[in-house]
DNA sequence: TCAAAAATTAAACAGTTGTTTAATTTAAAC
DNA sequence: GTTTAAATTAAACAACTGTTTAATTTTTGA
């Protein structure tokens, strides 16, 4: 899982990003990502060895420093709620900016074999969770959350009410009078992202 | 956006359902269709006119009536956050027994042209918020439900937390150990329809 | 400068793709 | 029973699929 890989191949990785994105994994062709980055069909083979393996390729690239990220905000001095507001953030921020991987992340590993991406794939998603769980715990430690939460499913709730959004991307366009793609980028930093940090808050400290 | 289909049509669009939802709409060739209905491949084109107008009707004939569930939930006596609970429900349930077809909307309706069903999918989502608004809107004149709430974003949480959960499913499957089919699903049913309840319920009642 | 290595190319490979055709079988109508 | 319509079939269509090959160009290192 190593990624330092050259000019030449960061060039082809970031276009089958782009075209793995917006028309999928089945639907991208070598030929399209050939023509559009120019450069021959048989480079693909040459630099990646297949198609598939062009896709682990590409998820190495992209995700392969998101836990340091997670890291550093374990480290800073702030209370349990600021850390999770923070994490939220940075989340949403960092999977918005890199939307055609993430999207491809979740279209193309979730019934489909491609074992050896999978693998790495769970292995970034469980030190994710941890890394959340020891916010959570901290908090519960300290009396400010409550106790009767079920910490795996915070995940889903921060990332899928994002990724629901986006999916749906026209349809709140549309509904939201966002006309512009800074509009809409505009809207995910500020509502979008308050909505889900106000949802997680009510979450861990509202008691019923 | 009629929907009386015959029985060979039927036949064809459940098979057309069951490979589409495992492989994708682009994964998934007619020939495997036919194969698996056991029909010849010209059939296909003779019923539905394309591939594409396969899916279509797909789309039209497992998403007909679930309008009519959420008139006859609104129409209850039931206090404002019931109400959100059942729709939660009634929404989870419904997905999770027809999750093909669901995720066959997420996957195959995003950036894509698809006109005429994206058009009939966006009247279904907008019938579907209207909805969820009259029961939150009645809860606000109640004075029960707070008023800073983004309605619109209620529906990703909701949808998005269980298709994220959903779309993760192998590495869900092996974090809560949920080894057997039936305990998969009745880990939806209980904890994570719960789970989303108490989040949505939060969201509405926490005054911070 | 020149040989070895790396990069790039066009062409071909054998399969698969969605769709159409024209012929044949089955069912319906009278 | 005969005619008309509907259903089904195998075959062919041209276009596209991922990958490999062998030849050629470019770059590298001494």
């Amino acid at each position: 899982m190593k990624n330092n890989f050259n000019d030449k191949q960061i060039q082809i990785l970031e276009v089958a990003e782009c075209l793995f994105a917006e028309k999928g994994f089945d639907g991208t062709s070598i030929r399209n990502i050939a023509k559009m980055a120019k450069i021959n069909i048989a480079m693909v083979s040459y630099y990646f060895g297949s198609k598939e393996r062009l896709l682990e390729s590409l998820i190495i690239y992209r995700t392969s420093d998101l836990k340091n990220q997670l890291d550093n905000l374990l480290q800073e001095d702030l209370e349990p709620i600021e850390k999770i507001n923070k994490l939220i953030e940075l989340y949403i921020n960092r999977i918005n900016s890199n939307r055609g991987i993430y999207r491809i992340l979740h279209f193309e590993f979730t019934s489909k074999k491609r074992e050896q991406s999978l693998q790495d794939f769970s292995e970034l998603k469980k030190g994710n969770l941890k890394s959340l769980e020891t916010i959570i715990e901290d908090g519960q430690r300290k009396g400010i959350f409550r106790k009767d939460i079920i910490i795996p499913l915070i995940t889903p709730t921060i990332l899928g009410t994002f990724f629901h959004f986006h999916m749906n991307k026209t349809f709140f366009e549309n509904l939201l009078n966002l006309k512009t793609e800074e509009l809409y980028n505009n809207y995910i930093k500020t509502n979008l992202t308050k909505h889900i940090q106000q949802t997680i808050k009510a979450l861990l400290i509202y008691e019923s």
